[in-house]
DNA sequence: TAGTATTTTAACAATTCTGTTAAAAGTAAA
DNA sequence: TTTACTTTTAACAGAATTGTTAAAATACTA
């Protein structure tokens, strides 16, 4: 067995994979594109993965995978002011949002919502840190307590999340080029931790 | 030909084609469960609409005209304060949103985007009304004028869609269930519009 | 009610797609 | 160089799915 070669293209298998799966979805995807990208024949897939369902869970496991780290921003140091918290997971956000994954999760979810508990079951207890810390804040009069933090986590996830996977659709919406809503989306992460920031401050009325 | 009976399953197939691609997607969508649904043989899909594509184009068409006219809440009229404006628009949108309609048009523009041009054709006018609404309020003095309109548009449409768009997945990332996310979003406009409208009004510093 | 047009169905044709298999090509080691 | 093992391919089988057609059922009109 020559493992570095195999290894190769494996990776090269499950690059393709990903392309193709993220922008035609499981359903729109076909074995012959992504042997066709992947430069090999579509047999391989079959002899690597077994089948299209097996290939498209490691897809999904691996975006998933990618996704959870990010949850741990909200373990409760309180060393870290909220401000650069909130700033960092933005930024860490919107950066993994790049990647197109979370559309695709977002899609095949929603096609297949069985997906959602049985992938997630072991990533169960990050989930609801996010709102114990902001109640936590809440508590401590760091931030404004008249908005519950479930309003908060929608709130800020939606900011993070529509942008980037509606870009096509802003894009032509504000009728400036694809690359000029990149452009455009530089700027974005700084805006809203700002107005964000601003937003939850703790206000005396 | 009896018009009324040939109108009601014309309707019949459109409403089972409706729920199916919206659930499903294009590709996703079977013909077989359009007729299924709609309580008649498959042939029939092909007698009233031809070919699957004619069928999705119709659907898709029907629901980009229910979505258009929210856009005309930016007609420049002053009579009208912005703030009821937004909290009128906010409503609509969310309204409509609730019937899935969106997400199946963003997953389909993100399938295939031609579309997105090819179906606005029309509607080209329209979609700038929002920037340029806004750009003139800045210059009235009436909201604040240090955050670009367009990004604006992005933050409120992202508000707006993404919550309902995500619905699964925030109630479950919150531990509660989708009948309790639907409770918890019936406060959701109200708040959104006052937090929008605490943000954008302007703010000599 | 008879005749005509429309609507609906069952059966079939054609295509597309996934998955299998047996053989060919390539690799490594004795 | 021969042997054994791994990787890759071409060809095929089977299933699913869209679209067609001819005939049956239904509705309409004179």
């Amino acid at each position: 067995m020559n493992l570095e070669t195999s290894l190769s293209t494996e990776e090269a298998i499950l690059a393709a994979a990903r392309k193709v799966f993220e922008s035609k979805g499981f359903d729109g995807a076909r074995m012959q594109e992504i042997s066709d990208r992947a430069g090999i024949n579509r047999a391989l897939l079959h002899y690597y993965f077994r089948t299209k369902e097996k290939m498209f869970e490691r897809i999904f496991d691996e975006a998933l995978e990618r996704f959870m780290p990010l949850l741990s921003t909200w373990d409760q140091d309180l060393e870290e002011s909220w401000e650069l918290k909130l700033k960092r997971f933005i930024i860490k956000f919107i950066t993994f949002l790049k990647t197109n994954s979370m559309l695709f999760l977002l899609r095949e979810i929603i096609r297949k919502p069985e997906l959602l508990a049985s992938k997630t079951e072991k990533h169960r207890k990050k989930l609801n840190k996010f709102v114990l810390y902001f109640d936590r804040l809440k508590q401590e009069r760091l931030i404004r307590s008249d908005v519950d933090s479930r309003y908060i986590y929608v709130i800020i996830h939606s900011l993070c999340s529509f942008p980037l996977m509606n870009g096509i659709v802003f894009s032509y919406s504000l009728r400036i080029s694809p690359k000029e809503y990149d452009e455009l989306m530089t700027g974005y992460p700084e805006i809203i931790s700002d107005l964000l920031i601003q937003l939850l401050k703790y206000q005396k009325n």
